[in-house]
DNA sequence: GGCCGGTGATGACAGATGTCATGGCAGCGT
DNA sequence: ACGCTGCCATGACATCTGTCATCACCGGCC
């Protein structure tokens, strides 16, 4: 019996995976929950074999969460089940040590064998999902920038977002141009919306 | 037994809510479908007697296909089950026709009362979206504005925006400014984030 | 008819934005 | 020690943006 717990913030879509796995006769979910920063405290309650985890969660993102489970609990293995395809997401996924990374608009009847998978050892990854994420690649973008361009998200001007971080305008100005530069934008706007798009932010 | 239709673009999740709602004795799932333009057909052909749509979804969102199924096969009732409560969505859903509106962070031991409640003609309505969309209210934005502010959406420029809609700059500088206006805002970008968190776009 | 709201346009203006050059400073690898 | 890179800042400049006043046309409505 493989033993799962789940992390979704969507109580209702949450209960549904819950009620698609728990069909199969060789899984069974033992917990769940719907903040990223419960999940460290229900793997080390229950002891699952394997996590299955949202990316968009509050409280903390399923990314850091994987991190943590995998240094606190090293033998309950992490699935990553994310709406957003985002190449950045698999990139840092694996890099925190998640063992698969399914997008939630792959058929149902492929999410048990995911979580079998997984729990043998093997990697899942989405195929698509992996060539997007080397032509991606990596964030160009440096900590400061991502960090401004992140705080222009909300469509604050550079005199907010110069607040916000304790900055000169000038310099948010220049972050701002330097971000524009490298994700290809002309725009703060357009430049914000690639690069999330990117799993950069 | 309640036959149901499900909507939902993300196969996973739809699959899940599948499994969920057929645990349920009373009901069953006659047919499942991925975009909003697949909707009519499945209707017409299975004759549900409650459609589960989500708002959401490729070719056509759940509030149009709201209103083509209420045309074509009223005694086919309509449950809206979305991620966003967007006040306007809510409006526009019952507008459109549809008896019950849920969102994805309910628990999911409702869901099935949700779905016979609407099958014995009940309205369900989320009670705390049901306050915001008294408050946020109607979409004070005229036709014209909201479609220059949808056109703004993607960080376009100005100039862009006037040659993709053929429009004057001065004249979508104009329909900006008063988008801006109505919605409180101080940036476009600003206002278009308001405008979508309510519904309008 | 007269009024009003939505639409389109123009011109003008202050302020915000994006770009560039330049300089200083800290950390890091060779 | 030297060079490189990232970070912070300044000043200057062209351009874009948001606002406002003004005009004109059209449709509906009292």
């Amino acid at each position: 019996m493989i033993r799962l717990l789940l992390a979704d913030d969507q109580a209702l879509v949450r209960g549904a995976l819950a009620a698609l796995l728990n069909l199969e006769p060789d899984l069974e979910v033992v917990a769940e929950v719907g903040a990223g920063d419960e999940v460290l405290a229900a793997v080390l309650e229950h002891r699952p074999d394997v996590a299955l985890l949202d990316v968009e969660m509050p409280g903390m993102d399923g990314i850091a969460a994987t991190a943590l489970v995998r240094a606190k609990s090293p033998r309950t293995r992490v699935l990553i089940v994310t709406t957003f395809g985002r190449p950045g997401f698999l990139r840092r996924a694996l890099q925190a040590g998640a063992h698969g990374f399914v997008v939630k608009d792959t058929p149902a009847a492929e999410l048990a064998d995911a979580v079998r998978k997984v729990h043998q050892g093997l990697r899942v990854v989405d195929a698509q999902l992996a060539t997007d994420s080397l032509v991606a690649g990596e964030s160009p973008l440096t900590p400061r920038e991502t960090e401004v361009l992140r705080a222009a998200r909300d469509g604050s001007t550079v005199a907010t977002i110069a607040k916000r971080l304790f900055l000169s305008e000038g310099t948010v100005r220049n972050h701002l141009s330097a971000a524009i530069g490298k994700t290809g934008a002309t725009t703060r706007a357009e430049a914000v919306i690639t690069a999330e798009g990117n799993g950069w932010l």
